[in-house]
DNA sequence: ATAAATAGTGGACGACTGTTCTCTAAGTAT
DNA sequence: ATACTTAGAGAACAGTCGTCCACTATTTAT
């Protein structure tokens, strides 16, 4: 009944409690996979036995948290997404000036990489990877997460008469700028300033270019003949 | 001296110049990489096993083309972006009415894709691998493309006021959004009319909609501070 | 006709893989 | 103190991999 480190005479070393243990290996196996792809290997260059070995664990140990090395990638997106839901949540809930949008947005989205760049990572890598599983379930993730940003987009004043469709559009093409902006921070030298500061530079650039467009954007002369 | 065909009595079979076979087989590598990888696998999950005996071919024969299959997957990557810049020059080289660019630029992307699916997929499945030599080669590649592409930017009426830097900007965004459309592309099934024409009606209005900024933007506007 | 060059074969190697099965030791509940 | 449950160990398997080496058959050059 009593769960507390059963009070033992002999000394320090590996006393805890199964829980604790289970998570803890857990846990390594997946921080294992991760290091392993951060160091530039492709998710499915990795093997279950590596991935175990650098969890400092047998290789049959691994079956007892994942049914496959998929099982874990799978998990690794929740996690992926969870950070990046997270950052949408940050970026809505600031109050920022109009005008320090973009740039606050970038700072917030260039700092998250930073931060979390072995998830990122990640999901760039196994963004075009070929197994199938994984490539679906991101894919899935990320139209999910082009919705929320949408829905977000919606709010601001200039937007306010735009459509689901053209709202849609829009935050997909801002989205395919911060996935392009989030493979090239990982590209570059993760303590150069001067590379990052000229990556978060373009990205802005591009933002303002595509926000500059809303304005005059009409939505009827975008849609080809009588479709739908 | 006679390099014909030696004429022989025995009947038809395999009778070739050498330099004929070693092409062919040569060739036969290569689309063998190429097809593996257009059912969904990913590069470095290819082994150099697979697509020899792919090919027709004992493991041992590889090595009389390719040092590794690294060395195959550049020359895979040299020949696709030969197309991709046949696709540019092809664009270059028609002349369209200028309110019809987008929608024709975009067509002649739609139709290379379908016409070169194998390539494409390569390339775009390649892109975020692990494998760091061949990632590299792409990302090169992919900065000339667009060095490419704003050089012909360069040529438009409403652009010719642009500095080089505005125009990189530019055009990285708009092959952003071209890698973009052809990941769509690719994961759409190859035959379903409609899903090709929602991902070209989206494609074209994320192009329009940029386009639509640039005579509005204002260089200085975007760089911060006195930098360079 | 003869010799040299070369495309492709075939076997063998050591290393690594995913998976299965049995076993141990430690934590948990009674 | 006892029995149950569970995390992990360890050995063994069949299969695949990249690479090496010696060999054959065909094409080329003399």
């Amino acid at each position: 009944m009593v769960n507390v480190r059963t009070a033992d005479k002999d000394g320090a070393r590996p006393r805890r409690t199964q829980a604790e243990r289970r998570q803890h290996t857990r846990q390594a196996l997946l921080d294992a996979a991760l290091l392993q792809m951060e160091a530039g290997e492709s998710f499915d260059s990795l093997s279950l036995r590596s991935v175990a070995r650098a969890a400092g664990v047998v290789p049959t140990a691994f079956y007892r948290y994942f049914a496959s090395m998929d099982e874990l990638g799978l998990v690794l997106i929740e996690d992926s997404f969870r950070t990046l839901r997270a950052m949408l949540r940050h970026a809505r809930e600031e109050s920022v000036p109009a005008e320090r949008i973009i740039n606050r947005s970038v700072e917030i989205l260039v700092s998250y990489v930073r931060e979390n760049r072995q998830q990122f990572a990640f999901v760039a890598r196994i963004r075009s990877t070929g197994n199938g599983v994984l490539r679906h379930a991101i894919r899935a993730e990320i139209r999910l997460f082009i919705s929320d940003l949408a829905t977000d987009l919606a709010r601001f004043p200039v937007l306010d008469r735009w459509g689901t469709d053209d709202l849609q559009m829009l935050s997909a093409l801002l989205v395919n700028t911060m996935i392009a902006t989030i493979e090239s921070l990982l590209d570059a030298p993760p303590d150069s300033t001067e590379t990052i500061g000229e990556i978060t530079a373009l990205a802005e650039r591009q933002m303002r270019l595509v926000i500059l467009g809303v304005p005059g954007w009409d939505s009827d002369r975008s849609r080809r003949g009588p479709r739908r």
